[in-house]
DNA sequence: TTTTAATTTAGACATTCGCTTAATTATCTA
DNA sequence: TAGATAATTAAGCGAATGTCTAAATTAAAA
């Protein structure tokens, strides 16, 4: 839990995950978005990965990172907490277009 | 949007929210739940309302802290970038009971 | 008006964080 | 097998963070 909110904190792990959305990207390709030394984003893609927030697979020489729907999940369920709370309104009829 | 997610990072101030979900309670009664000093309960409610996530209203002597959605709102909206990617399925009806 | 209570502000200190450069591991290719 | 490429691990440093005690502020109570 605290790994995950540690993750989202940083602007710059936090770039990486909306980079991430575009789809599976290899750390040499994250870190040339980024005006930074690459251990410096492997070191960013360990806590993510460490939270959950996104996957490592070794394809050869690289190391592919994708988004985690794990982490996500763990991180929306704390925040449905307050939505009894808020009481969010939601839709009765949702129409589908 | 930095100050919301580094209020969110700490356990004690996560805490604090959680314990407003009862319902608004003052800086006395909110520090009265943690084995922490006073002074650093103050500067966690400092955070919070800094992130907008809770409301100090003055109330005599006292002050009396309350959840506000402004801040949750706006962590909220980062999320949903992500619910394209995963995709999460909704409803198409739903049945209120 | 003096005292008491609620809360914040100020200052100090240890720990954690994010960054860098240098060294290491693993893989591919000539 | 040697050399080059991708990526991580290691070591070190300045800045930010969380905590405390003590002092200041503000408002109610006596």
């Amino acid at each position: 839990m605290d790994a995950k909110f540690k993750a989202i904190n940083d602007p710059t792990r936090r770039e990486i995950l909306q980079f991430l959305v575009n789809g599976p990207q290899n750390a040499g390709q994250i870190a040339s978005q980024f005006d930074m030394s690459k251990p410096s984003i492997s070191h960013h893609l360990d806590l993510l990965k460490q939270a959950k927030l996104i996957q490592a697979d070794k394809k050869g020489q690289f190391i592919e990172y994708k988004l985690d729907k794990t982490g996500f999940e763990v991180i929306h369920a704390w925040f449905k907490t307050f939505s009894t709370y808020f009481e969010f309104p939601k839709p009765k009829i949702r129409i589908e277009i």
